[in-house]
DNA sequence: AACGCGTGGGG
DNA sequence: TCCCCAAGCGT
């Protein structure tokens, strides 16, 4: 099928069957999308999926309204908005870029591509999607839907991840865009495809506008495009954790330092090696810390064990540190604290209605 | 260029 | 329970 009739089918379809997203709506006053809301859901989306990123988007927004609000935002506060969303790196570029855009550009968020990839955290798509769906720029926005998309629909073999694949794919978005009417209106059409219809497993074929001229479907190719990418190994980690709490129930974290996971967030007190004095090697001197359970979490890169350790701080400022905190129930609450260590924490929680309350029985083994 | 970085839903 | 993976980016 040539450009010119793919962009018109898809166009149709999308705006038939585009889903109403918040970030979707159309400010009254100016014709076009808020361009701030536009680069908070795009730097939410970034590996994430809709369905997650609807629960934090509004909030995040009333949290922080304006990107004079974003740029004068205590780290921290950013980054509590974000937990439990993941990838907590983008919340800190998000941050970043917002004090580039208020510092360096009046507040106005740029709407050419070049520009926008300048910002901390915009790569080639999000600075794509940004110019062409905010500020209708005729510049492809290349994600994982629009790769599995363009090549099953030109029945191109390869891994997604194939430079080769990337360059044939980007050459078929850059023909779409050029000849379409609302290019903003194809890239958010055929991510909107690939995550609704030209799904990865189980491509519902038949509400596809491009079925009848798509060549992995004639050739019963859908299941083996893309081929599947290289998966990255998975390491174990154990990490022993104190759960510390005072007199008055508050419990101690710490922030995690730069480098570690969960880098920003808030954490128990933790320790990698396995000291002799586990309590000790963590500032915690005069705690006593008996075994209390694991967590798990597991993440792209990583399965990760939680060690859990319980104990009760007599004298709570001998506990204090660079970087730790005591923190009540409601402040833990509000506190910037990953999935994981939440979990962990849920015993102390229980106030809080959680999904998945697993607690594993002590391990025999020595911790 | 390959790797590090979270999370929760679905098959 | 296990495996896949989703609107990527920085280094």
């Amino acid at each position: 099928m040539t450009p010119e009739v793919l962009a018109r089918s898809l166009t149709r379809w999308f705006q038939k069957s585009r889903r109403d997203l918040p970030w979707r709506a159309v400010d009254p006053s100016t014709g076009q999308r808020k361009p701030y809301h536009a680069l908070v859901s795009e730097f939410m989306l970034q590996q994430t999926q809709v369905a997650r990123v609807l629960e934090f988007f509004p909030v995040f927004l009333q949290r922080f309204p304006t990107v004079e609000s974003l740029a004068q935002a205590r780290d921290e506060h950013v980054l509590a908005a974000w937990a439990g969303l993941g990838y907590y790196r983008r919340a800190r570029l998000l941050h970043a870029a917002a004090r580039t855009i208020v510092g360096e550009f009046s507040g106005r968020i740029p709407d050419d591509p070049e520009t926008l990839r300048q910002l901390p955290g915009v790569g080639a798509y999000t600075a794509g999607a940004m110019a062409s769906i905010v500020f209708g720029a005729r510049v492809p926005a290349v994600d994982g839907n629009v790769v599995r998309v363009l090549l099953r629909v030109h029945g191109r073999a390869g891994a997604a991840d194939d430079p080769r694949s990337l360059r044939f794919v980007h050459a078929r978005a850059s023909e779409l865009v050029a000849v379409a009417r609302h290019p903003g209106v194809v890239n958010e059409g055929l991510m909107e495809l690939g995550a609704t219809v030209c799904t990865p497993a189980n491509p519902r074929c038949g509400a596809c506008p491009w079925a009848a001229g798509c060549i992995a479907r004639r050739d019963e190719r859908t299941r083996d495009i893309p081929r599947p990418k290289r998966s990255p190994r998975v390491t174990g980690l154990v990490l022993r954790c104190a759960v510390v709490t005072d007199a008055r129930g508050r419990v101690l974290l710490e922030r995690a330092p730069a480098g570690a996971l969960w880098a920003g967030l808030w954490r128990l007190p933790t320790a990698e090696m396995t000291p002799r004095r586990l309590a000790a090697a963590l500032g915690l001197a005069g705690v006593s810390l008996r075994r209390a359970g694991r967590a798990r979490a597991t993440l792209s890169h990583r399965q990760v064990e939680l060690r859990l350790w319980r104990g009760h701080a007599a004298n709570p400022t001998a506990c204090r540190a660079e970087d730790r905190r005591w923190f009540d129930l409601a402040a833990l609450r509000r506190a910037g604290v990953s999935s994981a260590h939440r979990q962990a924490l849920a015993g102390l929680l229980d106030a809080e209605p959680k999904k998945r309350p697993r607690r594993a029985p002590g391990p025999r083994s020595r911790q």
